[in-house]
RNA sequence: GGUCCUGUAGCUCAACUGGAUAGAGCAACUGCCUUCUAAGCAGUAGGUUUCAGGUUCGAGUCCUGACAGGAUCACCA
């Protein structure tokens, strides 16, 4: 970082002396140099003809012949039409090592004092969580972790959409075909009991619609007149009276859900810092609907029914609350969007969900900042894609999921066989081995999930099972371990790596100039991570350097090479990928062995 | 139909935000384990960046218009 802006000043400079003009620093820029070319970073000339009134091979080579002269990182050059690209010093390859190698922390950014909620999973507790919750989840985790690292203080939230109608269905189906089953008596995981029963109610749901049409109702009518959809709308008026009976079912289906959640969190490795339930969030908002009101943001109808006109920002006109003074989705989330200021004081709010809910956060977002809420400008909503089968869209009612525990068993069990059939188990007990395929198992999960832009929508394809090689989390963690094993084998003959001084060395392979590169482009990355809420640019830059970190490591020998100034660099350069590896992996929620 | 998102090698994805001959992985083929872990490394092959215009020194990237896929447009959540 500190080399580019050191090139840049001298080029600035070298605009002054030979052309006499004065540039502002952040409009320059380098740019790295193509592989076929010899140099590092390349100066593109082109933008400043007009400034230089010379071709663009004479502007490139009097600036090139400038730094050569003051430039003290810059040894040579070479011009390219009008592409001026710059060959580093070896003194100065050592000391951005070395400034980076003594730096005690690794990937973190200092505090900026601000505060952030991100709320992701938020799962419905009628059924179990499937593949496009584990995008969701492990989406949410990593950008919470990046945000972290780019100095904010995080709370991860999760609001538990836990009363509705879809609850009800599950609901009334346990009651019809239950018999007091429970968990332990089932031997189910309690989201999947509830899943159980809410697949259930729509079987029940389509055979009474069918026979409502062959008694002669249209199907319109015979959809809104099923009598199993009748109770199932009867219990979630019941709920709303807070009958002692359907509450408590409620609770109690709820309670076995969130055991069920609880357990498939734990295997995710994700967490949160604090819970909203819909059950306590869903009469919320009215109040801003007054508010809006009175600040003429919101409008009445002749009905009652009050709406928020958002056509000059070229959306449509939105209801905000219906005539008999019910509230709708979006006047909750206005109430739970004031109630998470309220509690944290956040100046940012990101919600990973969906984006088949891209316009619902648009309008919701547009209402916060006419209402002219602080925290507005800091509403954020991370919007990815679907994931989707080969078959299509998964549709939980059909049964047509790839549910998360399975999923995620699959793995585990997949990444067993491989590591056995590699024969790398020696010397791992019973419980090692067992965390060790827990951990390439859920890091190859991961990692395929978050490597792609997350607004893209994605496709998995069950039948042909989730890579270990390759652009894949197996193998960075493969490339961690190895450098692991080259660690544990200094510590033993005893080499001093920790704080070697590698003044001396002045030659270096092109191998580990380019690694010391990747290496030097970590916190960068971040930034650019936490600007775009994206762990795709964090998994990208992890591959590049485990593939970075491959090619020296098959270049160059370490312990048989025998000047030990080279020696303990080869092997400090080895330390400082191992420990960004871990600290990138991390933000991904992946963790790395010591071995495999 | 209106609005929004996406379209890059057979497949899955990149491309430093407008820069050079568009790069990786998988699959295919060829080499490399008597040396620090071969879940690796090196190489071969694979492209009219959906199409047509435009903007400029320069376009996968920006603009316009087609085409294809998806989402959304309820007094549902």
């Amino acid at each position: 970082m500190t080399i580019q802006q050191n090139i840049l000043s001298a080029i600035q400079q070298a605009f002054r002396e030979l052309f006499q003009e004065e540039l502002a620093l952040d409009t320059l820029s380098l740019a790295p140099t193509r592989k076929e070319f010899a140099g590092t970073y390349t100066f593109v000339v082109f933008p400043y003809l007009k400034i230089t009134k010379l071709a663009p091979e004479a502007t490139a080579t009097q600036i090139g012949n400038f730094l050569k002269k003051n430039c003290k990182d810059v040894s040579d050059f070479n011009v390219v039409k009008g592409f001026l690209n710059l060959v580093l010093n070896e003194n100065t390859w050592i000391d951005v090592f070395t400034q980076l190698y003594s730096k005690g922390q690794i990937g973190q950014l200092p505090a900026n004092g601000q505060k952030v909620m991100v709320e992701y999973s938020s799962p419905n507790t009628n059924k179990p969580l499937h593949l496009g919750h584990l995008r969701n989840n492990f989406l949410g985790y990593a950008v919470a972790e990046i945000l972290k690292a780019n100095g904010y203080e995080v709370i991860k939230s999760n609001l538990v959409n836990d009363r509705g109608i879809h609850i009800c269905k599950s609901m009334v189906a346990y009651l019809h075909f239950g018999n007091g089953e429970t968990p332990t008596s089932s031997g189910l995981k309690g989201d999947h009991l509830a899943g159980k029963y809410y697949v259930l109610f729509d079987k029940e749901y389509k055979k009474q619609i069918k026979e409502l049409q062959n008694q002669g109702q249209s199907e319109e009518d015979a959809k809104k007149n099923a009598p199993i959809l009748l109770e199932a709308q009867d219990m979630l008026r019941k709920w709303e009276a807070n009958d002692p009976d359907t509450v408590g079912l409620w609770k109690q289906m709820n309670e076995w859900v969130y055991a069920g959640f609880d357990s498939t969190y734990r295997t995710m490795g994700v967490d949160f810092d604090k819970f909203y339930y819909e059950s306590d969030t869903y009469l919320l908002g009215k109040d801003i609907v007054e508010e809006g009101l009175a600040k003429g943001v919101f409008y009445k109808k002749e009905n009652g029914s009050v709406w928020v006109d958002l056509t000059e920002e070229g959306l449509d006109e939105k209801l905000v609350l219906r005539a008999d003074g019910t509230s709708v989705y979006i006047t909750q989330d206005m109430g739970t969007a004031d109630l998470k200021y309220n509690d944290f004081k956040i100046d940012k709010s990101v919600y990973v969900v969906g984006n088949e809910q891209d316009y619902h956060f648009d309008v919701l977002f547009k209402i916060m900042r006419k209402l002219g809420r602080p925290y507005g400008p800091g509403l954020y909503h991370l919007s990815y894609g679907m994931v989707d089968l080969p078959t299509g869209k998964m549709k939980s009612r059909e049964g047509t999921v790839v549910d998360a525990d399975d999923l995620m068993k699959e793995m585990i069990a997949t990444a067993e066989s491989h590591t056995k059939e590699l024969g790398k188990i020696e010397g791992f007990d019973t419980e090692q081995a067992k965390e060790l395929y827990e951990i390439l198992g859920l890091g190859a999960l991961k990692y395929f999930l978050l490597k792609v832009d997350p607004k893209k929508r994605m496709l998995f394809n069950p039948k042909e099972s989730i890579e270990f090689q390759g652009n894949t989390g197996p193998f960075i963690q493969y490339s961690h371990a190895r450098i692991a094993s080259i660690l544990r084998k200094a510590d033993q003959i005893g080499v001093d790596y920790q704080q070697a001084d590698f003044s001396k060395i002045d030659q270096l392979a092109e191998s580990e100039s380019s690694l010391i590169l990747v290496l030097n482009d970590f916190e960068k990355k971040i930034k650019q991570a936490g600007a775009e809420f994206s762990p795709a640019i964090i998994a990208q830059y992890l591959f590049d350097l485990a593939k970075e970190y491959n090619r020296f490591y098959a270049d160059v020998p370490i312990f048989s090479e025998n000047d030990t100034d080279l020696l303990a660099f080869r092997v400090a350069l080895s330390s400082q990928t191992a420990k960004t590896i871990k600290k990138g992996m991390s933000l991904l929620g992946i963790a790395v062995p010591e071995r495999m």
